[in-house]
DNA sequence: CGTTTGTTTGAATAGAATCAATGCTGGTGG
DNA sequence: CCACCAGCATTGATTCTATTCAAACAAACG
C-alpha cells in the first residue's frame, strides 16, 4: 500500500519551457539571468503539468534533475523503517526540489504533488553550468539552500512543538499565507496534516472538526476553507 | 534569565589558524584546497578555544563570519516568542555554523558551545573568494549545506517523532555515534535534551533516570555514560 | 557553609494515541 | 441513471503517556 510505483511524469503534459517569459520569473532560480546568459542553457528544460499525487522522484533514486515549482504545492516525504511517513517540507511556487542532486546525492525524499502542479525540470548540468558562469544564479542557488534550511527549522519550531491545536493553527496560518488569497486556503488530507505535525490522523481530523464547530474554520467549497486568522494567531501562541 | 549577553569570544584563547596543518583538515571546508590556493586567504582565520556555554553568535545578529567546529559540540538554538528554546541542530567537528552569513542573512540561531570547543572563524569574504576561485571549496560548501539539511531532517524524523523513550534512545545512539568512542558518550543537560526532543525537562530526566535503572545506561564518570547500544536500538524502533 | 543551579521524584491532570465503528462522497460499472 | 464500492473523514470509548505543579535532593560555587 505504501509503494505505489507510479512513474507519473510520463502521463504529464510536457512542453519546452520558455524561461525568458516565465510568469513567475521573479521568483525562480534563474531570475538573475542576463539576456546573453540564456545561451548557456543547452539542454532542454521541460515544463511539466502534473496531477495531485504525482511523484517527482523517489527517495534513494539518483536523479539528474532539480525541479522548480511554478504552481501548486509539493510535499517532501521521508519514510520511517516501519513505513509510516513524515512530511519534512512543503514547497511552494518558487521553491526548488531535489537540490541534493547538485552534490551527487541520491534524492533524500519522495517528492509528491499535493495539488495539481506545474514544475520545470532542470537538468543538473544546466544548473551546474549556470552556477559556475552566472553570479546571479550562484547567489540564487545559495539562497535556495538557505531557504530550505529555514523551512526545515520552522517545521521543527512551529509544526512539531506544542499541543495539537497550536500546531494545526500554525499550519493553517502558513497555508493561508502561502495561498495568498485573503483568508482562505486549500486544506490537505488529514493523513498529510498528521504526517506534517507528527500527530495521528484521528487527532488531525478531530482538531479540524473542532475548529469548524468553533467557527475558526468554515467551508468554502471543495476542500477550501476560510480561516479566522485573528483567533488562529492567538491559538498559535505567538 | 534567558538573555545572558555574554560576548564570550573575547575571553577565549585566540590564535591564528594554520590551515595547512589542521588536524582535521580532511573534514573541513577547506579540505579541497590546493597548495597554491592558500594564497587566496588574505584575511586572518582565527582559531578560537571556548568554554562550555560560550556563544558564537546571537540570533538576529548580522555577522561577517562562518565557524568551523574543530572539537566539541555546538548547539543551534531558536527561541519561541514565549522565551522557551528549541535546539534545531547539533554541530560536530567538521560542521559549519552560520552558513546564512554567506547570503547576507542575519544569523538564524544562537550558536552555543555545549562542551569546551575549538572553532575556526572564517570571514565571509574569505569564503566567498574561495567559493569563486576554488572548485573544491565550492563543492565542499554545497556539501555542508546539504549536510545541514539532512541533519535538520533527522531532527524531524528521529528526534521529534514517537514516544519520549524512543526519542531519547535515538538521541543517545546519535551521541554515541558522534563521540566515536565505543559505547560511551557525554550526556547533555536535561534541559538541552528536552529542547532537542520537544519534551519537558522533567520527562527527559525521568526517561534518563529510568534508562539507568533498567541498565540501558550506566554512569561512566562526570556526565559520561555507557550505553547498551543493542537494546537502545530496539527501543529506537528501527 | 549557605546559596544557587540542575536533577530527581511524586501526585494529579490534561492530552493524545489507540482500537473500533460509522458516515460521507465521488467514481465505476451494471 | 442509479446502486454500490473504495477511500477518507468523523466520532466514540478507553488506555496510556506526557505535562504540570510542587517538593526534595545533590552537586557545584563563591
Amino acid at each position: 500500500m505504501c509503494a505505489m510505483e507510479k512513474p507519473a511524469i510520463q502521463a504529464a503534459f510536457r512542453g519546452a519551457a520558455e524561461c525568458r517569459s516565465c510568469a513567475i520569473r521573479h521568483l525562480v532560480l534563474f531570475s538573475g539571468l542576463q539576456e546573453q546568459e540564456f545561451a548557456l542553457i543547452h539542454r532542454p528544460i521541460d515544463d511539466l503539468t502534473l496531477p495531485p499525487g504525482a511523484i517527482l522522484y523517489h527517495q534513494g533514486q539518483t536523479g539528474g534533475a532539480l525541479f522548480t515549482v511554478r504552481t501548486g504545492l509539493v510535499k517532501l516525504v521521508q519514510y520511517a523503517p516501519d513505513g509510516c511517513q513524515r512530511i519534512v517540507r512543503l514547497l511552494r511556487p518558487g521553491d526548488v526540489a531535489g537540490l541534493e542532486a547538485l552534490v551527487s546525492q541520491p534524492y533524500q525524499h519522495e517528492a509528491v504533488a499535493v495539488q495539481a502542479i506545474q514544475v520545470c525540470r532542470l537538468p543538473v548540468e544546466v544548473v551546474h553550468r549556470l552556477d559556475r558562469e552566472s553570479p546571479g544564479v550562484h547567489r540564487e542557488l545559495m539562497t535556495r539552500w538557505q531557504r530550505a534550511l529555514t523551512e526545515a527549522d520552522h517545521f521543527l519550531t512551529e509544526l512539531s512543538t506544542g499541543p495539537a491545536r497550536a500546531r494545526v493553527s500554525r499550519l493553517l496560518l502558513r497555508l493561508v499565507e502561502a495561498a495568498g488569497e485573503g483568508e482562505t486556503c486549500t486544506l490537505l488530507g488529514r493523513e498529510d496534516i498528521g504526517a506534517m505535525l507528527a500527530i495521528t490522523t484521528e487527532t488531525a481530523s478531530r482538531t479540524i472538526a473542532a475548529f469548524k464547530r468553533e467557527g475558526l474554520l468554515s467551508d468554502a467549497g471543495h476542500d477550501r476553507v476560510r480561516c479566522d486568522v485573528q483567533r488562529l494567531r492567538e491559538l498559535a501562541g505567538d
